[in-house]
DNA sequence: AGCCAGGTTTGGC
DNA sequence: GCCAAACATGGC
């Protein structure tokens, strides 16, 4: 068994309350997924977090899953400029942003478009489901995020079964165009803009679902997803109003900074929660007191 | 019944 | 470049 002692990250509120990734499962207090081709079990200890089964490079990509290398406790100073900031940091500690694969970003969020939390859950779960690879841990069948290839030869007609509605040929689109040498891989190497360029040539992905693909992805943390909830706390909370959500995005990103991406998480849970209000009408708030 | 959900695509100016 | 409509599905 692996330990990351003093790891602080919140295992329940990263893995499966924040939107961020969507395969993971529950059974009995610990968190199953398959990572990397092998099945994963991680829970929370008195101090840190444990992971099973283990050897050493299991080890390390967990570690860098989890994003324990960044140095979360110095959030609040980087974003002190900004009252509500520290409002939203200050109630979600152990909030993290994950390191995920970027072809499992990739097709996570070309699924939540225009959909909510649940069904972007079950559609990932029944997509891993009818085309991963299984795996077994605990008695627990747990099954692998389909390789680009395995989706690519899906019928379109077996993916609207599954539910996925008129996302069903943006994803085999997509699969195919990752299948024919798009470099998926190489965009955490590339510069941001760059990268937000290139994933706009996928069928499916939008200034949105690529800058979800960039902050969970393929580690740029200065990517800054703008979705309804966004809007409207941006307009809320930091008093911009512009006309269209890339226009938002731009000036977050000229406020906020290189990690602008991981404050947008805390932000984005706090928005989506209640936690902080926020008006549903984008641009009419009073703002907040804080 | 109608609106909403971590939007994108398409087609018209 | 900006704008509106269409797009599947399920929960409330």
């Amino acid at each position: 068994m692996a330990r990351f002692a003093g790891a602080r990250v919140d295992l329940r509120l990263t893995l499966m309350d924040s939107a961020q990734a969507f395969h993971w499962r529950e059974f009995d207090g610990a968190f199953y997924a398959v990572l990397r081709g092998a099945p994963v079990k991680l829970w929370a200890e008195a101090d840190g977090v444990a992971a099973a089964p283990s050897d050493a490079d299991r080890a390390q990509a967990l570690n860098h899953y989890l994003d324990l290398e960044r140095d979360y406790g110095a959030l609040v100073e980087q974003f002190s400029a900004f009252p509500v900031a520290r409002e939203a940091i200050g109630r979600l500690p152990g909030l993290h942003v994950l390191n995920q694969d970027p072809w499992e970003a990739l097709v996570a969020f070309i699924l939540s478009a225009n959909n909510n939390l649940a069904r972007i859950r079950q559609l990932v779960l029944s997509l891993c489901e009818a085309y991963g690879d299984r795996y077994e841990l605990d008695s627990h069948a747990l099954y692998a995020f389909p390789a680009p290839d395995r989706l690519a030869a899906a019928p379109e007609a077996d993916l609207r079964a599954l539910g996925m509605g008129y996302r069903a040929p943006f994803l085999l689109r997509t699969a195919r165009q990752v299948c024919s040498g798009f470099p998926l891989d190489e965009l955490c190497r590339m510069d941001y803009e760059e990268a937000h360029r290139t994933l706009l040539q996928l069928s499916g992905v939008g200034d949105k679902v690529a800058d979800c693909v960039l902050l969970f992805g393929c580690g740029h943390a200065s990517a800054f997803p703008v979705d309804v909830w966004v809007e409207r706390l941006m307009a809320d909370w930091f008093g911009v109003r512009e006309k269209g959500r890339l226009k938002v995005q731009r000036r977050a990103r000229e406020m906020l900074g290189g990690a602008a991406g991981i404050l947008q998480q805390y932000l984005f849970h706090c928005a989506r929660t209640g936690a902080l209000p926020v008006n549903r009408k984008a641009g009419g708030g009073a703002g907040l007191g804080v």
